[in-house]
DNA sequence: TATATCCTGGATATTTAATATCCTGGATAT
DNA sequence: ATATCCAGGATATTAAATATCCAGGATATA
């Protein structure tokens, strides 16, 4: 069970977007060439996320991408369903439909026992990345982010802004 | 982000062992009969049930799978690890290590705000299936499983016991 | 003791998903 | 007019999940 490492990238996108100043971008180049990662597939990701209103895109010279809404209004679920979609991690088959004892698929109205507990368990996941928004890690960069490398994001951001 | 399908078919099969009379095994071949599964790859996973320390192993004829501790100390989390693998969904990459505003490896000694934020949602996760036992879910089933399989269940038991 | 049954573990094939690149077309600032 | 940038489709590559097969060892039974 892996989530997509765009999610990762995604995040991390997303907390030096919003360190910009209001209304200016970064290109899809400028994020992946920050990040070292490769661009192309990154283009991807963000276009999912403009795609659920988490970032929204300028085409053309001095284009590029900025978050869609204010950092407080977008949460790790939202992310996560954006890039790695919506489907839970576990996928109940019905297996207890088969075999020789199952009976006609009508006798089945009521969910498993067994997927209702797999899915109280991403329920408390998605509640847990619902609480947490970009606001509330970008809130926590001073203490956890190490204060040279806090300049050097400062400086590089100011040269390619320049 | 997808469980192995495995973990559905490896809990209605230890909650079918569990209704065995003490001492009585059902073997591999038997356990993809009830459920219509692959008996081959489904011995992959009772094998990764046996390490795990949640079924015990009888070979030879007569031989099988039975429970290899108490219904109420076996929990979804414990099937999850065995199937599934204990490693999170989220895998951090260390991405803020890349990059041109990187600094040494040495300078990362506390975890990135947002792994830490995933590994939250992961124990909130973790912490759910860990509360759900196997005795919880069998204790479910007479209100929850239409009374006709559970006829036919046990039949079909009586009748492979013999 | 011969035999049939069953688990174990390795090798291997198949299918599906994740990762990654490329290219065309359209938008836009200069 | 031109250079830059995003959108989206097509496609290739890599990794993971799914599935099968077989040889080897254990054991109950006849
Ligand atoms: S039938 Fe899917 S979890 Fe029980
Ligand atoms: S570096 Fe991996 S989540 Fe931040």
């Amino acid at each position: 069970m892996k989530m997509s490492g765009g999610v990762e990238w995604s995040v991390h996108c997303l907390s030096l977007l919003a360190s910009l100043p209001p209304d200016r971008t970064l290109s899809a180049k400028r994020l992946a060439e920050f990040h070292g990662i490769p661009a192309a597939y990154l283009t991807k990701h963000l276009q999912a996320l403009v795609r659920d209103n988490i970032l929204e895109s300028i085409p053309g010279p001095r284009g590029g991408f900025r978050l869609s809404r204010a950092t407080e209004q977008i949460t790790l679920l939202d992310v996560v369903d954006a890039i790695d979609g919506k489907r839970p991690a576990f996928r109940c088959s019905e297996i207890r439909q088969r075999g020789p004892s199952a009976l006609g698929s009508k006798c089945y109205r009521r969910p498993c026992g067994i997927a209702a507990a797999f899915a109280n368990a991403d329920a408390a996941w998605r509640g847990s990345l619902m609480n947490c928004t970009l606001s509330d890690l970008i809130a926590e960069i001073p203490e956890k982010v190490d204060p040279r490398q806090q300049k050097k994001s400062a400086a590089w951001l100011k040269k390619v802004l320049g």
